[in-house]
DNA sequence: ATTATCTATAGATCTATAGATAATGC
DNA sequence: ATTATCTATAGATCTATAGATAATGC
């Protein structure tokens, strides 16, 4: 509203942009206040008239990140089921997401490192993860979602996260890109007719 | 050989067991030296006679997590290719594995943290990929492994590893079960004939 | 005499806080 | 006068090292 409390808003998002990066970048316990703030253009002692503490900061960057990643996810075209899973199965599982995962998927990122934080991270990470699933089953004008259609994107989900996840551990390149083949092709054939709902339980 | 050298050995077998552990159980950078020593009924200064530093201790405890666990899991009754499959079908994406991580499969365990390591971590992590992709694959009789089922076996253990990343960084108990339950299902259907090797490429 | 282990600590890193400064708003 | 930001630092944690101790082996 006023230019104080705008000011302090921009702020917050420079802190929020720059605290995603670092938290999928570094971890949840790599990524520290300093940098993250000298990357927002502050310094490090002013975070803490923005955030109670690091937990606070990690959870709210955790969100940011896939908030913006299902915005980006979510626009195009094609707005029905198959369309997004096609966009799904072309989009998620290519070198250039496996190399910046910085700026990608947070479940991918920080799934490791969820399993060992706090419960209150953990419950954020369920919610957003209900949030991914619901974003991949619904398209807006669709009706009711069937449960054998969200239990399908658990899947696919499970299988882009574990895919990449051992693309980017593997040092080795072509393993890590067999890998992403692999995985891909998978997907492309179980967003067909595989799928255990016949993936067009919305059209008969 | 001598008593000296074999108390020295069994101090490292003792640090190895709870590296292992620890790394599993808090990460990469969370497992702390002094606690590990602390297990290992050593002191913390000690460990410096055994690994040159943390980084040398994180990779070996790595093998040696996956060095015991696949030879547990290769241990058994049937030793075909589809012997071993459906024991991980069984037996991987269980409640109980999920609540163990300590003691459990390293590559759900560290997927995120081996993305941030130096590259020997990730090398380590991709030979023992290969290693456990093999495992998969090859019973000790069989031919040579036709590479059509090693892509199977690498889609197979994506599926496993996001499946159980998922599954543990869920808080919400009901949402965790059920991702166990449907990527369990998809592996009995996968390890059934739907593979694109149809499962059975060694028996024509 | 050698060596496996222990005690003590240096040095680095990171979170969080306290007090100061400078720009906005009444 | 209020508040967004900055400077400086306390306190905690962790890796790594140096020097001492005690048990084994020649």
């Amino acid at each position: 509203m006023t230019k104080r409390s705008e000011q302090k808003q921009e702020a917050r998002a420079r802190i929020l942009d720059a605290g995603a990066a670092h938290v999928r970048g570094d971890g949840l316990d790599g990524a520290g206040i300093a940098a993250i703030m000298r990357d927002a253009g502050l310094t490090h002692g002013t975070f803490y008239a923005h955030f109670t503490d690091k937990a606070d900061l990690a959870e709210a960057s955790f969100r940011h990140a896939l908030t913006r990643g299902r915005a980006a996810w979510t626009r195009g075209e094609d707005q029905s089921w198959r369309g997004r899973l096609a966009r799904l199965a072309r989009r998620y599982l290519t070198p250039k997401h496996r190399d910046h995962r910085e700026e990608g998927c947070a479940f991918a990122a920080l799934g490791a490192d969820a399993a060992r934080a706090p419960a209150e991270f953990r419950r954020a990470f369920g919610e957003e993860l209900q949030r991914s699933i619901d974003a991949v089953c619904a398209a807006p004008e669709d009706g009711p979602v069937p449960e054998r259609r969200r239990d399908d994107a658990i899947l696919l989900l499970s299988l882009c996260v574990g895919g990449m996840t051992l693309a980017r551990g593997v040092g080795d390149r072509a393993l890590s890109d067999r890998i992403l083949r692999v995985c891909r092709s998978a997907m492309a054939r179980e967003t067909g007719p595989l799928l255990s709902s016949g993936g067009n339980d919305n059209d008969q």
